[in-house]
DNA sequence: CTCAAATGATACCACTAAGGTATCATTTGT
DNA sequence: ACAAATGATACCTTAGTGGTATCATTTGAG
């Protein structure tokens, strides 16, 4: 089971490499020769961070993305919740039909608090944390 | 995102009935009729708890299923790997691709601590505990 | 002015795993 | 003998994930 998605491992990746090198603009190419990743799958992530607020852009010849949100105030958890939706362990419990036994479910909290637990740490953990752990 | 599946669910819920309704041996029709969920499926589940050690099973006419172990003893992560192989929520790091930049990864200590967190808890509960708490 | 290089928007594709069904063989109480 | 049960196994369908392709638009550089 993955925790995160491919589209969060990027965009994490990605906002990262641009923290980390404040010049300017920054394009998928430029990405792509750093990070060695999936050229318009990447590109897909950076428009979604854009639409979702983290970077400006700019469009033509020499255009590219720009980080416009202090790393410090970039929380993993937002970034998963942009990609993959609200964030929870349970499924099952609310949204889908996971299960039929409802009401009186005796695992019910037991996967809730461990999805609390989880959450938690998540709010917790921002991109300046997972550069300084980084180095 | 399921941190249970649905077989694993099915199990446990098999699994409680069984060790509520002490009274020999009880067949898949028994436990439809009871739970309301798909038989064939979880026949398939049945086997595969019998296969595990859960169970035993008698065959023939009248036949059926019978728990072998008591609740104290089956813990729920071990029914969750028996359903859903190893539980880990960072597959990215080891088994799967998900993330090429390997070594120096800045969110594999976050996410390998929560997974310690998440199994930590899972090894603590067994079904007798389901059960208390359902009561 | 023109064109290449970039993003915006979107549609499409392939693969996998999960959830579920179906079938046939075998066993056994009545 | 037969119905009712499990053993074993193959199959199907769907949704999500990871990834590609295309066309339109913008814009700096020559
Ligand atoms: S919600 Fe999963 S057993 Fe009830
Ligand atoms: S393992 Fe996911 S970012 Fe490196």
């Amino acid at each position: 089971m993955n925790l995160l998605s491919r589209d969060t491992d990027y965009a994490v990746r990605a906002l990262i490499y641009m923290a980390t090198h404040e010049q300017g603009l920054v394009s998928t190419a430029d990405l792509d020769r750093e990070l060695k990743l999936p050229r318009p799958f990447m590109r897909k992530t950076l428009q979604t961070l854009q639409k979702a607020g983290y970077l400006s852009s700019v469009k033509g010849n020499r255009g590219g993305f720009k980080l416009v949100m202090p790393p410090a105030k970039i929380r993993l958890i937002d970034l998963m919740q942009v990609f993959q939706g609200n964030i929870s362990l349970g499924d099952c419990l609310f949204k889908k039909k996971l299960c039929t036994c409802v009401a009186t479910c005796p695992l019910r909290r037991e996967v809730k608090d461990m999805e609390e637990m989880v959450t938690a740490r998540l709010k917790a953990v921002t991109l300046a944390d997972l550069i300084r752990n980084g180095k």
